[in-house]
DNA sequence: GGCGAATGTAAACGGCGCTAACAATGTTAT
DNA sequence: ATAACATTGTTAGCGCCGTTTACATTCGCC
């Protein structure tokens, strides 16, 4: 009828409304057919800018990685003000609390899905971006003549899974008491005790 | 017509055969009446014995958590002959191993699915043995006199966080090539590492 | 032997992902 | 300006899914 026939903007009003969806219920809750008829949009036209279902969660995952790395980016350069010892600690409180306060989207970022490599190249570019953060802030800390004794690889897998164990274990219920804050808590406490390594060293 | 109208261990049979299938392709991928159709039964026929579909994936995460116990539980029984160290190590490196050879199933278990408590006792129980390993050895090795200046709850979730965190990233393909062996081997340097830190203290 | 409980089947409902055929609109060349 | 084409919407339909209802068969027990 109208001229609203086409709808002008809709790649992007659906992965609005999807990261949405996604980031309440979880990617599993999502259904192509209730976000279209959210967006108020037929069923089949999703399907006019991403070819399946899996496409779509890929770019939600995409944007996911996006702020996640915004995240990691704020504490990196607060972390520019603090010695190189606490400039660690407050990257790791925020991958912890990022994946507190964003459950589901950090629950699709590292999954099947949000772990697809070479499908999207948005994806690939946000997610090595995001991977960035944890060693350049290790190797500030080596170039300050701390735990120099270990190579910065390893020392990047040590401290990287320290800080997403606590957050998965956090997700599952079984670190904390489920509010955010103690999720933080228990990072900042970890965090502590991997400094504690390095001086040992 | 023959006396096979009633199945007799329906039950079994299709937690069994949901265990292959879950192992095999993942639990997002187990299908109700594709299960019922290998075990040659109408695809009504679950639902005499699972109320659901998540009722039956609980129940596959029970089996999960008991195979996971198991693991821990004979690698604890063999770390009563070494040192009270290396006993903590080899816990790890089983954690880290049952995870890259039970992919689908650790997965699982550590979903909100296999983490729902108060649905099925059986996952509740096994769910908490499995819990139980580390801070068990932990304690070991504080008996011992190592570590002392951590309380035990803290060391736990140190040490849980790490190892976890380690079969996470496995998972995901960010840590180790793909081969199960680099995800020990990943589990042994990073346990080395949380060793070294004991050491220190 | 009969009777209720347990356990199987068949058929149907609505929702899903996805595709094909078609319609309206935007774009561009002549 | 208009014809032709590409883009982006719609409708209708396929097969699969989880689940429920009504009915059939068998088991265990009096």
């Amino acid at each position: 009828m109208t001229s609203s026939y086409h709808h002008g903007a809709l790649r992007e009003t659906l992965l609005d409304a999807a990261v949405e969806l996604v980031s309440e219920a979880g990617g599993d809750a999502l259904s192509l057919r209730e976000l279209a008829r959210r967006v108020g949009v037929s069923s089949a036209a999703p399907y006019r800018h991403f070819p399946d279902k899996d496409a779509l969660l890929r770019a939600v995952a995409a944007r996911g990685y996006q702020r996640f790395d915004r995240a990691l980016d704020e504490a990196s350069r607060e972390g520019a003000e603090v010695s190189a010892l606490e400039a660690v600690e407050q990257l790791g409180v925020a991958y912890v609390r990022f994946a507190a306060r964003n459950v589901n989207l950090f629950r699709l970022i590292f999954s099947p899905i949000g772990r697809s490599a070479g499908h999207d190249p948005e994806l690939d570019s946000a997610c090595r971006r995001s991977a960035e953060h944890l060693p350049r802030s290790l190797e500030r800390l080596q170039r300050e003549g701390i735990a120099t004794s270990i190579n910065l690889q390893e020392l990047t897998e040590l401290a990287w899974a320290l800080v997403h164990g606590v957050a998965m274990l956090y997700l599952d219920g079984l670190v904390g008491d489920g509010q955010p804050e103690s999720a933080e808590a228990a990072a900042e406490r970890v965090t502590r005790h991997l400094a504690g390594l390095f001086r040992a060293d």
